[in-house]
DNA sequence: ATCGGCTCGCGCAA
DNA sequence: TGCGCGAAGCCGAT
């Protein structure tokens, strides 16, 4: 049984007769998806077939090809594994507003499922849908261990005020997933494979962010690359993870990003392990604290993306601090093209580029000079956004709004020692990494 | 190498 | 109302 927490009614609508169809949107995989097994589980109880849509927008903010084919391989090896569940797939070229409700009239849907999403778009996306169908339209949260609305009812002040409740109510949710089943109930119609050749014909998005090699889309390389992380960078994570030059991460996140691997199934298997106490805490505080507290702000604060949403404090010390000189103004371009006075940052720059990835430690010394280095907040929050969605993978996702927030709103974070531009915000420097790690190795690994 | 001061406001104890 | 403490720091003194 799936724990009814995790699921909200976002449309009552009436219980109709009819399939059950997940509409799947933020969590692209078919195992340890709550979102999936819910929607089984009614299709079950009522002795229904099921389907899983998935609508395809043209285009998506900033998403370029790169992101599109990591999503669609990702998605076409879900159609397989579904296929194999008799469980139809649809793709759905197009709007979702449009889109949903017309193949729901078209099949006679009886119950929509979807997973839950804080951003803006998609919030748009439902609260449409769910006006044009009559019938329940649920969500669930299969993002999250503790399910974000549960977690906390308003937005959190920081880590600290969010790490107690979700520790408290953690061993409730921290459980094992049940297997998805072959589903028993055939859906009356032969479903067609999906011609994914065609599908990428339909999109309008900029083709010449090209796609990387270093890692592979999809669920099961999610899995082998968790396991493999396990097993090699486990033990040392702790002590390497904030060392950009060396390999210590784990390179889950685009996985994560695209839901192809749920952060709770990392979480058990993490656990399961012993020893590395250390790092196993540090890698369950990112994955579940840190993770969550990002769609905890994205959720409760509809201004996640711009200076509006910073804490006040922060907005009037930046305030304060608008007509303080600035020794280097660069302009998009500039930064785009990695060409700035810093080494260590234009090193940042191209690894974003070029892998679609930059390393943890980095992303916040890269925006904080964004802050350093344009003509105010808004900017630089505008710069840091486009740049981030553009090129990295996970880009778009409630941990890079966060992250930026962090870096020039002090958002989550405390007033430090007041200095030009920043002024009460945490400064960060060439001088502080240097002494924390091999800057110089990490611009040879990243030279242009 | 390590330490303290810098600085704000939440949340809890009282 | 007081107090402890926080998402990844910096800088200068020792």
């Amino acid at each position: 049984m799936v724990n009814q927490k995790r699921v909200r009614i976002l449309e009552k609508g009436k219980e109709k007769a009819g399939p059950v169809v997940y509409w799947m949107s933020r969590d692209q995989r078919t195992r340890d998806n709550w979102a999936l097994l819910f929607a089984q589980e009614l299709a079950l109880e009522r002795r229904e077939p099921m389907g899983v849509v998935f609508c395809l927008v043209p285009r998506f903010l900033d998403a370029t090809m790169r992101h599109y084919d990591f999503m669609l391989k990702g998605i076409q090896e879900a159609e397989k594994e579904l296929t194999k569940k008799n469980i139809p797939f649809f793709l759905l070229p197009g709007i979702p507003e449009e889109e949903i409700p017309s193949f729901v009239n078209r099949n006679g849907i009886g119950t929509l499922v979807s997973d839950f999403e804080p951003l803006r778009i998609k919030r748009g996306w439902k609260k449409r849908v769910g006006e044009q169908v009559d019938i329940p339209l649920y969500e669930v949260d299969a993002r999250n261990v503790v399910p974000c609305w549960i977690a906390s009812p308003k937005q959190e002040y920081g880590a600290y005020t969010l790490r107690p409740k979700i520790r408290r109510v953690l061993p409730d949710y921290l459980e094992d997933f049940p297997l998805l089943r072959k589903h028993p109930i055939s859906w009356k119609a032969k479903s067609k494979e999906t011609n994914w050749d065609g599908v990428r014909k339909t999109l309008d998005v900029d083709r010449s962010v090209s796609e990387v090699n270093w890692i592979q889309p999809g669920e099961k390389s999610a899995q082998r690359t968790l396991r493999k992380f396990i097993r090699e960078k486990l033990p040392r994570y702790d002590e390497l993870r904030n060392d950009p030059p060396k390999d210590g991460t784990s390179n889950l996140s685009p996985y994560l990003h695209f839901g192809q691997i749920s952060a709770q199934r990392v979480a058990l298997e993490v656990s399961k392990t012993t020893g590395h106490k250390k790092s196993k805490d540090a890698l369950l505080e990112e994955l579940i604290v840190r993770r969550e507290l990002s769609d905890n702000f994205c959720f409760y604060n509809p201004n996640y993306d711009n200076f509006e949403g910073f804490p006040d404090w922060a907005k009037k010390t930046l305030d304060d601090h608008r007509r303080d000189r600035r020794e280097y103004i660069y302009s998009l371009e500039d930064f785009q093209n990695a060409n700035t006075h810093d080494r260590l940052w234009n090193a940042a720059q191209r690894e974003m580029v070029e892998k679609g990835k930059m390393h943890g430690y980095m992303r916040m010394y890269w925006g904080k000079k964004i802050l350093e280095w344009t003509a105010s907040p808004e900017e630089a929050t505008k710069i840091a956004i486009y740049l981030n969605d553009r090129y990295e993978l996970d880009g778009r996702d409630t941990n890079g709004y966060t992250g930026v927030a962090w870096c020039i709103g002090g958002v989550h974070d405390r007033a430090w020692p007041t200095r030009p531009i920043f002024g009460k915000i945490r400064y960060m420097s060439y001088n502080g990494c240097k002494s924390k790690f091999d800057v110089i190795a990490y611009i040879q690994k990243n030279r242009a």
